[in-house]
DNA sequence: GTTGATATTGGAAAATAATGGATTATAATG
DNA sequence: CATTATAATCCATTATTTTCCAATATCAAC
């Protein structure tokens, strides 16, 4: 059976919360029980990963304090997932409280219909409009390539 | 004896299901029992695959949350397979659950005609209108296919 | 510190949707 | 035409989601 696949809509609670679907909640307890972490995404979206695949994740970097007295670029790279990252916990209620800091940066705030997005190694949180402006940039971008692929079928040399 | 041969026509019931003929659903009982891996394909078409088919597919890569963190073109690809992927259970009636969040991506709503395929690997589920519109679209192809080909025919450095 | 205002947390109740089964209708078969 | 098989519809049950409320914590001004 497939995890961390398929996607849901919801709605982000007063307080800030997002109730996540029965199947959502069983992948992450299978993979990490109840802690998770959450990272924004350049994207605009919010991801919610079990802690060793944000580990993972991160492990490239070696020797970070001698790289961060060197370079800039490090040195954001390390502000990028420091400052952008978070450890949380779904409640016993299946809830995840998405930290203030982050609703802003994200339009994630109370009142605001979002997609729960699985992505094979966790989920992503997406405001509903620019989820369906980035399925339909990923759908448009395979079509196109479908017809390039149909258009190469019929040239003879491929024969 | 063909599997996952013919073409059925069917409706969507009230609860967004689609019963499954009884050929259908024996191809499948024979290679996965009950769980089959539903998939959005960007035709607008819903595929469904026995598991091991669509992990064939959808070959691993290595490394996947290492690359995640680097790169938004492989995001969008586990995006893509994530999202519009998901396991689901063909019931003792033989009847399968089109996931909410796939019904409204695909136009298959409550009430639908549609026609479920035989694609050989597995089965596809096309609206029926946009059914006909395909299979006009395949003819068409090879049709023209066939006209290149008689023109190449008459081509002397081919003979 | 103390108080008041504001935000957060956890839980329960109400509303909504999904599920499974049985029944009825329709089509296929002999 | 009768019989069987299949598909569609309906309904009760269960599950899930959303909304609401009380309890607790946090912060700011006095």
């Amino acid at each position: 059976m497939l995890a961390f696949s398929g996607h849901d809509l919801c709605t982000i609670d007063a307080n800030g919360r997002i109730k996540l679907s029965p199947r959502v909640i069983s992948d992450f307890i299978e993979k990490c029980g109840d802690e998770v972490v959450l990272h924004c995404l350049p994207e605009g979206a919010l991801a919610l990963y079990p802690e060793d695949i944000y580990l993972e994740m991160r492990r490239r970097e070696t020797d970070p304090a001698g790289r961060a007295g060197q370079s800039v670029v490090f040195r954001r790279e390390m502000r990028r997932f420091g400052a952008l990252s978070q450890s949380e916990r779904i409640s016993k209620q299946g809830r995840i409280t998405i930290p203030t800091g982050f609703r802003k940066l994200l339009n994630l705030d109370p009142g605001t219909d979002v997609c729960v997005v699985g992505v094979e190694i966790g989920v992503e949180i997406w405001q509903i409009d620019k989820w369906r402006e980035e399925i339909e940039r990923i759908n448009q971008h395979q079509r196109e390539k479908g017809e390039r692929e149909m258009a190469e079928d019929l040239m003879p040399e491929k024969n």
